[in-house]
DNA sequence: GCTATAATTAATAGAATTATTAAATAATAT
DNA sequence: ATATTATTTAATAATTCTATTAATTATAGC
């Protein structure tokens, strides 16, 4: 029976990988440093994943996963727009949340790496063009009906990710800048939810 | 008479390092790099600045100085709140437009490598509490008027940065993967920050 | 117990990187 | 013209990193 704490060597670094990979970088971890932190000779993270590339795409690729598949379940619920797009809000920044370095991660691997961001869109294809078209749709209904004012998806798609993003790509910076304790941090994270959801909602009407 | 082709070798050593550490972040960037795209000896980047952190540092500097200035030059018009408060989010806006690549070089060096987040809290001290306390002190009287509804001073300060920085870091992988022309990007960005001030004035009232 | 397979390690090749040093070349001053 | 100083290069030490290989130890099946 396999105990807890002498689990699978490969989860294991794979877990630590990981919690480099987002601390500091796919370039400034090295696969050394893996397998001293898990506490195993450094050719046996080779032995898994033979290269360090393919051991950070197998992560990176379940981060993606992760990110993208909530806004495939598309729960066509027969909701309002509005309340359609507060649970959006909201459901995108709870995701956050619960991995906020996460897109710390997307955005210094994607902008440093020309690679990976060509393999990113050679994968996930036309799709955000298609949920974009999906709100545009909702959006110019809406407009038409002259319950928000004229204004383009990609420009409410940026407003909502650049208020759900930011306090988590900073929030280190942040707390060590302004002296901020867990609390008082953990205060604000909490209000923003509210906060974001806000601001969508007033700049929509009209 | 100095052809401007033929120009102090320094100087290219720090442009072209800048440029690459500002596309590639520091630990991505190699002296050797740097040296064969300025097209000298490698050696000459160290005889000039002894260690690729020193140059790093240089150039770091000169970026943290110039995003920390125009917050200190208090332009203490006499003007009302609401439009002061228009002016520093274009005035910031701009500033982040005419230096794009900036906020991500700040977010990932100073994520990255804690010894630069140190060396930057010593250097800058309090001024950000200050600065924050200035607006605080605005906020509170408007809304003791009733103007504006109530609000900490530090979610406006995130709700700002958050929607001025955010574009101008994601725009590069924005344009990949939602395929936009240079045209239609560019149009995206002179239009968000009118969009941003409307929020911001927006999300103000009571 | 014996064998086959899986997991792990030690050793190391090979490449890249930073940094230094000594020598060579260019520029400047006297 | 020569001495002095600044710039530049070649060579290389020292280190680190990725990846591979061969050998060793552990595990499981029969």
């Amino acid at each position: 029976m396999k105990n807890k704490k002498d689990e699978n060597t490969e989860q294991k670094i794979i877990d630590t990988a990981e919690r480099l990979f987002l601390e500091k970088g796919f370039a400034m971890t090295s696969t050394t440093e893996i397998a001293r932190e898990v506490g195993c000779n450094q050719a046996l993270v080779h032995y898994y994943f033979r290269t360090k590339e393919k051991l950070f795409e197998a992560i990176f690729e379940k981060k993606i996963k992760m990110f993208v598949k909530p806004f495939l379940e598309s729960k066509d619920e027969y909701k309002p727009f509005e309340e359609r797009l507060k649970n959006l809000i909201e459901n995108h920044y709870e995701l956050i949340k619960a991995n906020p370095k996460v897109p710390f991660l997307f955005l210094n691997e994607l902008l440093t790496n020309p690679v990976r961001l060509e393999s990113l869109r050679k994968k996930i294809g036309d799709l955000p063009k298609m949920l974009l078209a999906k709100i545009d749709e909702d959006l110019k209904t809406e407009i038409k009906k002259g319950t928000i004012r004229p204004m383009n998806t990609i420009d409410l798609f940026i407003s909502i990710l650049s208020l759900n993003i930011t306090i988590f790509l900073i929030s280190p910076v942040l707390k060590n800048i302004i002296n901020l304790s867990d609390d008082e941090l953990n205060n604000i994270i909490e209000n923003r939810k509210n906060e974001n959801v806000l601001m969508i909602l007033r700049c929509l009407k009209p």
